[in-house]
DNA sequence: ACCTGAACACCGTTCAAGT
DNA sequence: ACCTGAACACCGTTCAAGT
């Protein structure tokens, strides 16, 4: 076997120079991911992380794993929001799944880095989030499913329709110059969500 | 001045031979940004169409010209579509707007080309449609204004919205495994437009 | 006028040498 | 164990030579 795609799930703990590179190569991509600059390239992240390229390498086996990261990273926080919209009692089934949707949304806005990676990782970056990826389905069935049994959600929609939600989203988030905002698109599929009052 | 960005639209027309090989270009950049590598590159685009790489530049000036040349034969598309709407009086306004937009997505989802040069073409390849990108605006505004006029229409629709959801829908499709359809992500948005009943 | 493809420049990735 | 950066490979782009 060789050694872990990514090295911050492995069994064994990392050294401490190790760990403290893998977390500033991280947080280096982050902030250039956000920048303007479509074309950042992984001898920038390395010189803004302090290390030397073969360490981004020895940490992330390519580009891809990189943003995968970011991207399995940004699931993992959006599972939080979901579990905390599924064990909060106070709130209507509807309001629980469309507040955690909007949450989710916001959280995303914040994160132009994320969102690079998202839209520019391909489906690769995806594959590194599997696990939450699968874990964000199970939890939005069952926010759909107390949905659905409450009768307020239109009866076609699906679990799988809430990632479809936050790609399409996400695609329209901070594009320069465009002239639509994302919280209104967030709000005609929310109300585009609901079950016809006469029905 | 320097030669025309795009030599199709050039003044005097091209010889013979330039013609079909500019022809030839779009033709093999449209097979192969619809299949399913995603690393396309010039000197494929260049063996497909029989030409040499340095043709292809000479006929677009980079890589995401050629990507925005299809995106604005795309939006062109788009603009006949949103004319024969307007154009159409058997239709109601909301009927007429949700159509147009149902028409041009279906389109969209059969080009997969285009999508690819869509999403992954950056924010320069839409400069090269920016003719066709206020053409599709203005004829928006127009579907829009008709559509609120006749009270189907939720009043805080505008029509930078129109183009909103074009990318937010596009963003969806084709993706492989993801377990969603475009169609009811456009139902969505479509009976989200929709003005309230009772109001 | 237009075409060709070898040459160049750039950037993702590797790996031998170092600590 | 981990780090470094020169070297390599690949691909976008140019341009001198050709028709």
């Amino acid at each position: 076997m060789s050694a872990p795609a990514i090295p911050d799930q492995q069994l064994r703990p990392m050294r401490a120079d190790a760990r403290r590179n893998h977390e500033r190569i991280l947080a280096a991509a982050r902030e250039l991911f956000a920048g303007e600059d479509p074309g950042v390239q992984i001898a920038d992240v390395a010189a803004r992380a302090g290390v030397g390229v073969g360490t981004v390498y020895r940490h992330f086996p390519d580009k891809e794993a990189l943003m995968g990261e970011l991207v399995r990273e940004r699931f993992s926080i959006f599972n939080t929001q979901l579990r905390a919209a599924l064990g909060d009692a106070s709130q209507a089934p509807f309001a629980a799944l469309s507040g955690a949707l909007r949450a989710n949304a916001e959280a995303l806005a914040d994160d132009a880095a994320t969102r690079y990676a998202m839209m520019g990782g391909g489906e690769r970056a995806y594959g590194y989030a599997a696990a939450e990826l699968a874990e964000f389905l199970s939890l939005s069935r069952e926010l759909v499913g107390r949905a659905h049994a409450s009768g307020e959600l239109r009866p076609d929609f699906s679990e799988q329709d809430v990632p479809m939600i936050m790609c399409g989203v996400c695609a329209t988030m901070g594009k320069r110059d465009a002239g639509w905002e994302w919280d209104r698109h967030l709000d005609l599929l929310i109300d585009g969500m609901r079950a016809l009052p006469g029905a």
